[in-house]
DNA sequence: AATGCTTTTATGTATGCACATAATAATCTG
DNA sequence: CAGATTATTATGTGCATACATAAAAGCATT
């Protein structure tokens, strides 16, 4: 019964998880406040409230001022995943990246993405198609808009080496994004560059990113048949 | 130049984030060590720590002891996805959840599903369909192998009112999860129990979940097409 | 040049204390 | 008794200080 000595905050940490894996303190169920919790682990409070605010943020505990801590009732699986630039995805992968641009145009966008992107309808803006290869094999197709009025550099820039997606990374700040996961059907033209049957379910990314109220960018990223994304949980 | 005041760690947060995104400190560059940022900011090296380090767990800063703090260089886009329990889901968007399971077994699993929860090929599993419907619309179809040596009450549950989905996460401790996102094309099955045409592209979630070395259970959710998951980078 | 030892240094963390803040509980008031 | 006011309380945070630890850098030795 009597801690054996709980130094530091991962061996707290430890500990409290696994009276909730254990179901020793149930789900929904209030647990000690951090001062009693301090004194039956033999540290200070503060120790108390790094290991509980790190479970917290992990999702396992619901806190509230005065209201004490409790179990969290459903535990919400928090999925975290990474986007990385998709030359790394692929090289990481221990396969050979190559790319290739398929067109660059500074022409107006679909009302559709006009209106995404809080722009008037009428505005130019740079739209660049471009290839994601694995091993020569085609893995992922990029649509992208670009609004030049906030990346001025973009305009001098053919995109014929450099992705976009890279470039922009570097070169465009940005303060706030969205992003959604979904699936479509491959439509004539992107079963023709991801080189697959048409009608086939190709994952899909869409992201949206602003600089303050601009939008900077809006790309989709259509991913070749079989695409997965993984993580723990 | 001489900062106004940071007194507390969000405002720090929120300053060196600034200088991250507008490329003051570019990707890659190392910045300033705990104490100068402290001096720089008035405040006490713990306060800034705890700016930092947060900036860190969010994916911005990587830090390693003596070597320093620097601006990760390649920004991965760390986007974190809740997986709420389903009836939550839809019934925050405000439309009525109803609730249809469609087959209860126990049976052989196919190889694939016996080899990834690494139970003998001939282990007889609970197997769990059933339809999540948002206003009577079929919104997801859940597909659930259960492995009933871990989960006892699982055999003497109908799953005919309550979700799998739902019994699970209340009587079933976990300790490590692994989850896919996919896209795949609907077949002839799942075309009919989803309304939809077959072929359709439906957004999919795997998840697999372990106690331990056992596994729980493995679940495949499918959505009805035209699903998205969001989040704000 | 390769190896192993030592020093230096930036981050990581524990602690006691003080005060801030949010939210509940208790109390007062018309 | 409803509604407004005040007290209480658990978490949230800041700070000074001390020490722990990882890892780079320097140094010496082979």
């Amino acid at each position: 019964m009597n801690s054996p000595a709980f130094r530091d905050w991962q061996s707290v940490h430890d500990e409290v998880l696994r009276r909730i894996r254990t179901r020793m303190w149930q789900p929904g169920q209030m647990i000690p406040n951090e001062a009693e919790l301090a004194v039956e682990f033999g540290c200070a409070r503060t120790t108390v409230n790094r290991a509980l605010r790190s479970l917290a943020d992990a999702g396992w505990l619901d806190r509230r001022r005065k209201a004490g801590t409790r179990v969290v009732a459903q535990p919400i699986a928090k999925a975290t995943l990474s986007i990385a630039v998709i030359r790394h995805e692929i090289e990481e992968r221990g396969q050979k990246y190559s790319y290739q641009r398929v067109t660059r145009t500074l022409s107006v966008p679909p009302l559709g993405v006009s209106a995404a992107m809080r722009v008037p309808a009428e505005t130019r803006m740079l739209y660049v198609r471009a290839l994601h290869l694995a091993d020569d094999t085609p893995y992922a197709l990029e649509s992208r808009w670009i609004n030049p009025q906030v990346v001025p550099g973009a305009q001098d820039e053919p995109f014929q080496k450099v992705s976009a997606n890279e470039w922009l990374l570097r070169h465009a700040p940005y303060t706030d994004g969205e992003i959604a996961f979904s699936a479509m059907n491959a439509g004539a033209d992107e079963a023709h560059l991801l080189v697959c049957a048409e009608g086939a379910a190709l994952f899909a990314i869409d992201r949206l990113t602003w600089d303050g109220d601009a939008s900077v960018t809006k790309v989709r990223l259509l991913f070749a048949p079989g695409h997965q994304m993984r993580t723990v949980l």
